[in-house]
This record gives C-alpha cells, structure tokens and sequence, in this order.
DNA sequence: ATACAACTATTGCGAACACAATAATTGCGC
DNA sequence: GCGCAATTATTGTGTTCGCAATAGTTGTAT
C-alpha cells in the first residue's frame, strides 16, 4: 500500500494511514476504560430504557450477528448491559445498559471526544469545514458505486 | 461511533467510514488474485533482487513481526515470494518475489490502481488537491500527537 | 390448522491478528 | 575475549472476527 506510483491514489492511502493512526489512538483511550473498540463502538448505541436488539446492532455496526452475539457476551460478563426478553417478539432479546455500564459509557464518551478534539486540532476552523465537505462527497461517492455493484 | 454529538468530531467518523467503504471495495478485488489485504501489502512492498527483511516489513505495515511471520508462510506457501538468507546478517532472512509472485503482484496492482481511480473519480482535479493537502496536514498533526506520547 | 419462508439469536469452526516467551545472532562495554 | 543487552525471527496462546449450520419463533398462504 505504500509505493503505488500514480498520485490519483494519493488520497486512498492517506485516508488509510489516517484511519490506522485514529485506530491506534481510539484503542488507547478505550483501554483505559477496560473496552475494545467493538464494546465501545456498541455500548455507544444502547439506552437504559428500551434497548435494541443484537439485529439492530449488527445492522448498524456492521458487524456480522455472531460477532454482535459475542460481544454482548463480554459486556454482559463485564455486567455493563443485561439481555431483556423483548415484549412483543420471543426471538429477540433487547440489550440494555446497566447502571455501571451507563457510567462507564459516559466517561469512556467523554474521554474519547476530548481525545478526537485534541488530535483534530491541528486543522483550524475552516479547513475542518473543507475537509468534512470534501469526505462527504467522497463518501456519496463510494456508496453509489457500492451500490452499484462494483 | 455513531450518536456522537459534537461536531468537532465530524471528519473522525467520516474517515472512518470512509476507510470502511474503501476496504470493502479493496477486498474485493484483492480477492480476484487470491490475496488478502495485508498479503497484497507485503508483496507492494517487496521486489525481486534485494528483498526485504521481515522485521521492516513490520514497521512498515505496523503489523506485530509475528503477524508478519505468518503472513510471509502463507506467500511462501503460494509460491508468491521465498525467504532467503540475509548475506550480512545470519539472523535475518530476506523476503523476495518469485517470478510468479512479480506477476501476480503486477496485475493485482494495476486492477487495484483502476478501482481506487474509479472510485475517487466523484472528485475533481481541484478537489482532490485540497483533500490530500488536507488530510496532509492532519496525518502531521497525528503523528506529532502520536510522538508526543498521546 | 398446517406448511413454509423469513427472521432472531446462538454455536461450531476456521482465519487473522497481537502479546509473551523463546532461540539464535549481533554489537557493545569492559 | 567475555558477558550482556539488543535485535531477528519463530512459536504458543488467546482474542476477535466472519461464514455456515442450527434451533426456535413469526407471519403468511393455502
């Protein structure tokens, strides 16, 4: 992925190195709270009131079920969520967050928003501005072409 | 990662998705040559007279040297590359191409060059200028950040 | 009401990765 | 020279993920 001679690939492997220093970053800061990037990632999308369910999960993460499964297995372990029988439907369970696990997701939150802000700080206000536009339309981009099938 | 409420975190999760989308798209045409993604990384890097000794490859591609290890077995496996004795120093070994594997590596890359060229197609020549010099600039401010022991 | 397709969650299995421990080699200090 | 820390590569172990197969539930069509 480094020496690829064509400069219209430029941005493809700088969006990649970033994302891998942003990886490593994230990974430190969750560390601290006992989480990987998954259960983090999860932990994010729950409530204590309703749930959601491991489906839902899946489809937003983008994570097979199975990976979701286990993932709420270590967070239920940890006793940061419990499974729920869903009301209406006995296939599903809801996944909530227990009162540790809605703690420990505000202060993981916490700490993982100053730690973007402080690394995104290089850019000033502006170019954050250029830079978000120019990844959006980057990104429609790359969805439609998914879409397509390519 | 996604109900974040700040906005300064913005370009954060959009080069996530982005390298999402980007990697989906990579899989699939690596796996056109029967390669993986970290497979493909290493033969990039590689060429077929001095070679590379594994533990630069792990620098490089940030991976652990036992990842790179295995990596190298499974090439090796395939007859894509072939591990030989580094002359300078007995406790390296050096990782060459095999004919095969300079083919092999040939093509995956020029059909990757032409998905990733097609895929960013959506932006301009202006636009790409101002998002690589972007994400330049950002990628600094990381690994100063990174650096710095943050 | 019954059969059947679709859906929810789980489990078994294998692939790919990091970390820790290990063996061999190198270079440095003394 | 000799010992010892550093370096290179490998192996063992555990984690995390996707894919395939499975069990139970739901909705629908007949």
């Amino acid at each position: 992925m480094q020496t690829e001679l064509s400069t219209t690939i430029l941005p493809y492997r700088m969006i990649h190195d970033l994302y891998v220093l942003l990886d490593d970053g994230d990974q430190r800061v969750f560390r601290a709270f006992d989480l990987s990037t998954s259960q983090y990632a999860v932990l994010v999308l729950l409530d204590n009131e309703q749930g959601k369910r491991l489906t839902d999960l899946s489809a937003q993460l983008l994570f097979d079920k199975s990976t979701i499964t286990r993932i709420v297995d270590r967070l239920e372990q940890s006793e940061l969520v419990r499974r729920i029988a869903d009301p209406d439907d006995r296939r599903a369970q809801r996944v909530v967050l227990t009162p540790t696990g809605a703690i420990r997701r505000a202060r993981a939150q916490a700490a993982h928003l100053e730690s973007v802000e402080q690394r995104l700080a290089v850019l000033d206000e502006l170019e954050h501005d250029q830079l978000v536009a120019l990844l959006a339309k980057l990104r429609v981009g790359l969805r439609v072409h998914l879409a397509d099938g390519g």
